[in-house]
This record gives structure tokens, C-alpha cells and sequence, in this order.
DNA sequence: TCGCCCCTCCAAAGCGCTTTGGGTTGCGGC
DNA sequence: GCCGCAACCCAAAGCGCTTTGGAGGGGCGA
């Protein structure tokens, strides 16, 4: 069933039923009400195709979710960040066009989407501290939104969270319970919030005249394995720090493998602050446990953001000449069971 | 730059230009190559909108991702899942268009799919045991594939892995190893791999003639913290099992954390076995620890997993009218540090 | 030289929708 | 009775591509 069939079935224009279906004023509401359930009885629902090329707007999408590493790893803040996205592109009507590539094919990929005219905007995830895609993206004339910011960010529009502010409360509140030794498990800080992150870090040590030690501060992708092999070997130091920060839960995971492993406790021997983007499946409350979560961490809703982040987007589609949109979230610190009194020695 | 303009600029019909970009044979070999350094100079793309239009194929393959849960979770194998699939999609010119949406709405969201023909194929993830949405896509007369497989598995076309064998297999392992209070942590058992899973425990425990005791047989979305409570809650029963089976690496991190909250040592007084989907960030492999992977686990790689799918569905996509095809991959038994002989009690 | 065929290329007709630029009709005001 | 203006509706022109159904011209055999 067509557009054309439909308008024959009811003796009426094309013209017409389009816009009765469009909710254009230019019908009668008697005729709209006919032509409404007409389309129902027949189950007609316009053809995307022909309506894209119509319009000249694609009512998609894109997201472009580099992978990182030799292992070409996908960054697991990205499940959440998309169920977030996607419930608001459903609810406006746009469809989500994913493709996952290698950090070095991301330009072309964007190249292609704009040149092919399959998206109406896109999301760029991961800015790095230099970042081509920005000033790539502006020549495209595309719209899009950044998660996160890099370089000269009051040219485009950006969605971001306060990483210094939050990792520098983190660091400050290690230091205020008797921390002296504290290690860093970073991101790739080639990515920009992770030297955001490591920033926040050495500003709090600065301020209270304590150097941030190189053999203390690691950068990797933030596995699992990344965490628990980099504690395994700062644990072997001597001295060992008393406290790391994680970029994630993830590697925080690691962190308190290794630690159990080497026979200490948690939040005694040694504490542990990770940041903490709400994973669904890497729950962090306190809702099965009355001692609190898990873990202390700076918390920030990945999904949350991914929502935030489609709003900002359709509205820059909507209108593009507006100016940036810009907006900085902060984290909250969430005290939980893996932090403690720096230990006496 | 469209291809009118190519065209004319070149002194060629539209016809002429098009046949030569898609590489038909009417045309001579030094215009083609006249053409595609015309198109390559102005930058030229095909716009993909009019050619979907046109050709009547959307070259796009849908992935519905269903959340589970009160809390909407993404199962967390869905991310690399994607960047397998993805990966041919990247190399066969589709785009992948992706959906997530709570359980209730893939149907309808399936049938928009279809009607506006937006998508050439879709995936169907996590069928249940019995799933409306398989007679649904057929009635809908539109490829799909099935990661999983449910009903009567004749009729269509999937690709599974021998979920029953994997953890008969798995059981059998321990029961060799002498134990005898065995415990599952399962993924919901209204899906269907989650179903077999338990039914190769029970197949295994049932040979040797042990009972599977109701207590000891869990199932919920597989978050860590539901690791953590229900291992937590079972090592307090009296008497505790001192074995568990794991339907996903995430919840067995759950358990290993209640394991060394309680004192014990993973492998030695309690055993874990868990399925590991090689996940990219939660990595299970041997490379940096000497004396094997940290989990025992039946090991099925789910990113080669959405590489396969996206090959099939592509081979259905492209030859609608062939049997349905099916494809049963074997999972591997890799024998890691967390499993160990009974303990003597 | 003629006729046929093959090699190249082209005009035009879609694909199914939106949207422009009118046409008709009916009614109130003068 | 005529004009102007809403209120409704329509025909047709796109959107930018693919694809059908030829058309023209050169080479070859008769």
C-alpha cells in the first residue's frame, strides 16, 4: 500500500492525504479524521525511503564509536551511552545509524556519512587532545555534538563533565583521610578527559606540596586486566601506594582483584576511588549492600548523559545557526566501602 | 556535486555517468575511466537517500537490542557483538541501524521496520523460549537472523552456540574434580540460552545421579552485584556449595567478590566456572598472568560471533529464497585459576 | 554496397513521497 | 449581483538516483 493507492481508495489527492497525514492545517479536520483511519485500516505507514529523499532529511543519527587499542576495544561506557541516546531519538522520531571503526578510519567514516547525506548529524565520542574531526566536521558543514570537549571549545557544541573539578575532589578526599602515596590508573591520555582526569590529580598533590610520582601514574585502555595487572605491580613497589584512582569502574575491578589477591583489604590495606558512569550491569549502589556501595567513586550516569547528549543534538539539527550549545556536568562523590583511613605505617 | 552536474560537466548522459561509477559493462573502459577521475576530482558520492530510493534497497540491517530488566539493562556481550557484526557490514557497504528498546516494543518496533522499509534485514538477539517475534518477521516477509534460537528451530534461520552441551561440559568438570554441592547463576530462564544452560547442569548432575537443589539454581539479570548477592547469600546456607556455575564473566566477578569478602579463596575452597564471551574490556586470557586465565570458563568468542551473524544475514539478504541456514558453534573449555578439587569437609 | 550485430551511449520513465503554485467553492460585505 | 477572501483541495514538479528501451555508428561478412 502507497501513498497513491491510498489517496485512489479515498478518492482524494495525494496532495491531500500527505497532508492530512502530516498534520498540515490546509484540511478540513472531517477529511483528516477520514484519511486517519483509512491509513490505519490499511496499515499504511509511509515508505522512509521516498520520504527521505522528499524531505531532503535523513531523520538519522549517527554515531561513530571508535575502538580503541591494539584490541580494538569498545569502550563500555558506550552500551549505556547509546540506550540513553536511543530512547530519545525514538521518542523524536529519529532512527540511529551506528558504525564502529578504528580510531583512524573515523574521519573518513564521517567524510562518508556527510557526502552520502545518510545522517543529519552526528555524535563524536572520545575527542582526543588534538582531535581532526572537529575542524573536519565544522568544513562538512554537518551538525554535531561532542561528548566531551578538546582544543579551542568555544567554536562548537560540547556536552562534558567536570573531570578536573571531580578527580581533583577525589584526589583532595584520599589526601583529607591521611593519604600521602597515591597512584593514578588513567585512560589513554591521548583522550582528552583522561588528561583532564590526570590534571585534576597532580593540581590537588601540587596544592599540598606533594610531587606526583611518575612510576605511580599509568595510562592503558581501560580493561579489566589493565587494572589488576598495573595494582599487581604498584603493589610490589616499595613503598606501595595506599591509594589509587581508577577511570573506571572497570579497571577498579582489576585494581581489587589484585589487591585481595596480594591478601590486603580493601578500603583498610589499601583504598580505591574509581569513576563511576553508572554501567547498568556494573551496578555501583547501595542497594543490596546497608554498608554502601562497593566502591567510592566519583558518579556521573553515563545514561544520563547519552539522553542529554540526543537532546542537544536534535536541537542544533533543528536550528543550525544557532550558537554552540555548551554544558558541563558535575560529578558527585559517592562514599562507598573502598576508601579508609591512609593505613598507620 | 550531484549527478546531473557530474554529468553534464563530463558531456555524458546520467545514464552513462551512472553505469560507469557501478561498474556496468555498457560502457567503455576509457570513459569509465574518465568518469571516475571526474568523480574523484569533484569529490562526488552517490546520494544515498535517492539511491535507496531508486534501487528499492535500503542496503541497511537493523539490530532491535531489547533491554532487559526493571533497570533496562544492555546485556553487556551486545557492545562487541556489534563490532563484530559491524565489522562486515563496514566491508559489504551496509549501515547498521540500531534500535534498543524495552522487551515489549521490539514487535512493534520490528514492524515499523518493515513497513517503512528502512531496513533490508534484521537480527533478532536474546529470543526467549517462546518468542512472537520469529512468526512475526515471517509473516513480515522480511530477512532475519537469530543470535540464539528458540521453538521450532526448523523454520528459520540462526546461529547458536551448543549452550546445553557447554554447560554439561562445564559441571562435568567439576563434578570430576569431586564436587558435589553445585550451584548456577543464570540469566533469566524465560531466554532460551539461559534455559539450555540449566538444562545441561541438570543433564550432568542428573547422570550421576545427583539432585539439583532448588536453592542452588538462580536466575536473574546478570549484573556483578546479582553475582555478588546470590553468592553471597549461598555461602551463608549450611551446607554452602563449593562450586558455582556462571552464565556470564560479569556476574562470576560478582561472586569472586563475595568469595573474598568471606574469607575464602576462589579455587580452593570455592569453585567458579562461568561462561566467558571474551569480551574485549573484561578480558580472560592467559597474556599477563603465568599460571593461567583467572576463570575457568566455557570460552566462546561473541565478537567472531557478530561477524558470523552479519555474514549470514547478509547471504540471506542478498539470496531471500534459500533454506533457512543454521550454524551451531562449539564453546571451549579453558581450565583458569578458579576452579580446584572439592574441598576434603 | 548492403545489412546485421555489437559496442556505446542516451532520453525518459520510474522509485514514493513532499511541496509549490494554483484552482474551486461558498460566504459575507457592499 | 459582484468582488474578495477563506477554506479546501488538486496537478504537477521536484528530490537524485537507477534502469528500461532504444538510437547511432562502426566493423564485418556476404
Amino acid at each position: 500500500m502507497n501513498l497513491r493507492q491510498l489517496a485512489d481508495s479515498l478518492g482524494l489527492s495525494m496532495t491531500t492525504v500527505s497532508r492530512a497525514l502530516n498534520g498540515y492545517p490546509e484540511v478540513r479536520e472531517e477529511t483528516r479524521a477520514r484519511v486517519l483511519a483509512a491509513a490505519k485500516a490499511a496499515n499504511y505507514t509511509p515508505n522512509a525511503r521516498a520520504r527521505r529523499l522528499a524531505t531532503g532529511r535523513a531523520m538519522t543519527i549517527g554515531h561513530v564509536v571508535p575502538l580503541t587499542g591494539r584490541e580494538e576495544t569498545v569502550n563500555p561506557i558506550f552500551a549505556d551511552f547509546l540506550a540513553g541516546a536511543g530512547e530519545i531519538y525514538a521518542r523524536e522520531g529519529y532512527d540511529l545509524l551506528l558504525s564502529m571503526v578504528g580510531a583512524e578510519e573515523t574521519a573518513t567514516t564521517y567524510r562518508n556519512l556527510a557526502a552520502t547525506g545518510s545522517v543529519d548529524g552526528v555524535m563524536v565520542q572520545s575527542p582526543r587532545i588534538v582531535d581532526d574531526r572537529i575542524p573536519l566536521l565544522q568544513e562538512l558543514k554537518i551538525p554535531f555534538l561532542v561528548h566531551g570537549r578538546t582544543g579551542e571549545y568555544t567554536t562548537y557544541s560540547w556536552f562534558d563533565v567536570a573531570n578536573i573539578r571531580a578527580f581533583r575532589r577525589a584526589t583532595d578526599f584520599l589526601l583529607d583521610l591521611g593519604h600521602r602515596r597515591i597512584a593514578l590508573i588513567n585512560g589513554q591520555e591521548t583522550l582528552d578527559f583522561a588528561a583532564r582526569r590526570r590534571k585534576g590529580v597532580e593540581d590537588a598533590l601540587q596544592e599540598r606540596g606533594l610531587p606526583s610520582r611518575p612510576e605511580w601514574m599509568h595510562q592503558g585502555v581501560m580493561t579489566e586486566q589493565y587494572g589488576y595487572t598495573t595494582t599487581h605491580a604498584m603493589l610490589a613497589m616499595d613503598p606501595a601506594p595506599t591509594a589509587i584512582l581508577c577511570s573506571s569502574i572497570i579497571p577498579a575491578m582489576g585494581a581489587r582483584r589484585a589487591i585481595a589477591e596480594a591478601g590486603l583489604t580493601l578500603g583498610r590495606d589499601v583504598s580505591v576511588i574509581c569513576h563511576d558512569d553508572a554501567l547498568s550491569y556494573l551496578g555501583n549502589d547501595a542497594l543490596t549492600s546497608p554498608q554502601g556501595p562497593p566502591f567510592t567513586a566519583t558518579r556521573s550516569p553515563i545514561r544520563a548523559a547519552g539522553r542529554r547528549c540526543a537532546e542537544m543534538l536534535i536541537a542544533l539539527i533543528r536550528e543550525p545557526d544557532q550558537p554552540p550549545l555548551q554544558e558541563l556536568w558535575e560529578t558527585e562523590l559517592t562514599v562507598g566501602r573502598s576508601t579508609g583511613p591512609a593505613p598507620a605505617t
